[in-house]
DNA sequence: CGCGCTCTACCGGTTTCCCGGTAGGCGAAA
DNA sequence: TTTCGCCTACCGGGAAACCGGTAGAGCGCG
């Protein structure tokens, strides 16, 4: 029985040549790919779901909300988390989110191979650059300067929207909030992060990897 | 006689899953890959090289910049742009580098395959979103170069210090101007660049490497 | 059961942004 | 020399951000 694998990536092109990469191996099996987290667990709930290689910045529903609700309702399927970068925050949220493997897309085709293969096993996997955060992270563990502010998944959401630059209204539209409420979190998040306006949010959010850098095209986005 | 391609983008992963994208075609053969502008000149130098799928954002040299001395050099090579935007500015500074096709991400792995068949029979490609970039340009002003909305220096300046979160009146008394001349500095950087608030500012400067932000991976810095 | 945290929502006030103008000085190009 | 682009500077008005509160509902935890 091969392998049932979700592609989650905001760019098709890269959907398409990992479809390639993967169908090297006949026990993968690429049943679906999905542009954005809420279209990954529209997915899951549609067909039988195994494995989801996930992209942590995408426009919408980003990779670890995405993980954390899919985890919820299907805690049988295995992610292995795929980032530009390895930064320490967002490889420690989303192991907790429950994803069991990260890789950083400076890592070979192989790698991803060998990390589903792990994973399958019902093993984690993790690259040497995010192993290597990981440790340090636990090092760091009780030190003075440990805890990067943690922000809960409502305060993530509404730090990827200001980075697209939308207001607070738009926001609040768009996670059925009032805007109000999207200040609220507005605030909190510039208190926590000790940023005082949006294009320090903005900047934080893209160096962070969770907003993708530019997804808007010259004519702008239909949102 | 096969295709020698070279493949040129920063994330390995994306160089592998093209390679097995491309592999399905055996009229293509992947001769060499590059994660730089500086080593795709190497490369160049070193063998034959048909085509070269050229990534733009790239570290140390890009991908315009690396088009440029690579057809200077070589002027029988073809070039396609790859990139995660079709921001116009992108697009006319590769074409004008003698890019003789253009495609983004957000496309589908069949419109590459696409691109390298029409480049190589000598013609130029360029993916909707593109032509439509491309297209806007010439409707605007009436001519492609003539559209690029190239930065002045001052405006260059004052990006920058937008997307570091400083406010107009902060950002008057760094360059010693007035607050209502930064002010007339961001409006025409919304204007020309089709923005319409600092986060997108914020992320335009970002992506553009105008804003220093490209940290190294975090190796473990007790951040 | 309180306790703490999160998410929700609103009030009021100040600052800054955002967009539309106008306009003078200045240097380079036509 | 006239025109053009760039930098400078201001006015006015509406929108949004920013900062300080208060407050209720839900939920997990000791």
């Amino acid at each position: 029985m091969s392998l049932r694998i979700v592609l989650a990536d905001d760019h098709q092109m890269f959907r398409h040549a990992l479809r390639a990469l993967l169908a090297r191996e006949p026990a993968f099996k690429v049943v679906a790919e999905a542009a954005s987290g809420d279209e990954v667990l529209a997915i899951a709930a549609a067909q039988p779901v195994d494995l989801v290689c996930m992209d942590i910045a995408m426009p919408g529903m980003n990779g670890i909300d995405a993980t954390r609700r899919l985890l919820a309702a299907h805690p049988h399927i295995g992610v292995i988390g795929l980032s530009a970068f390895a930064d320490r925050q967002f490889v420690i949220d989303l192991l907790e989110a429950g994803a069991r493997g990260y890789i950083t897309k400076a890592e070979a085709g192989d790698e991803l191979l060998r990390a589903i293969h792990t994973v399958r096993e019902g093993r984690t996997y993790l690259c040497p650059d995010v192993a290597a955060t990981v440790a340090s992270a636990l090092l760091d563990r009780g030190s003075l300067y440990a805890a990067a502010p943690r922000l809960t998944e409502r305060e993530r959401q509404v730090l990827q929207l200001i980075a697209e630059g939308l207001t607070s209204m738009q926001i609040g539209d768009r996670l059925h909030i009032a805007a109000s409420t999207v200040d609220v979190h507005r605030r909190n998040l510039m208190r926590k992060l000790d940023l005082h306006n949006v294009a320090e949010l903005a900047r934080y959010a893209i160096t962070q990897g969770i907003s993708p850098t530019r997804q808007a095209l010259d004519g702008g986005l239909p949102n």
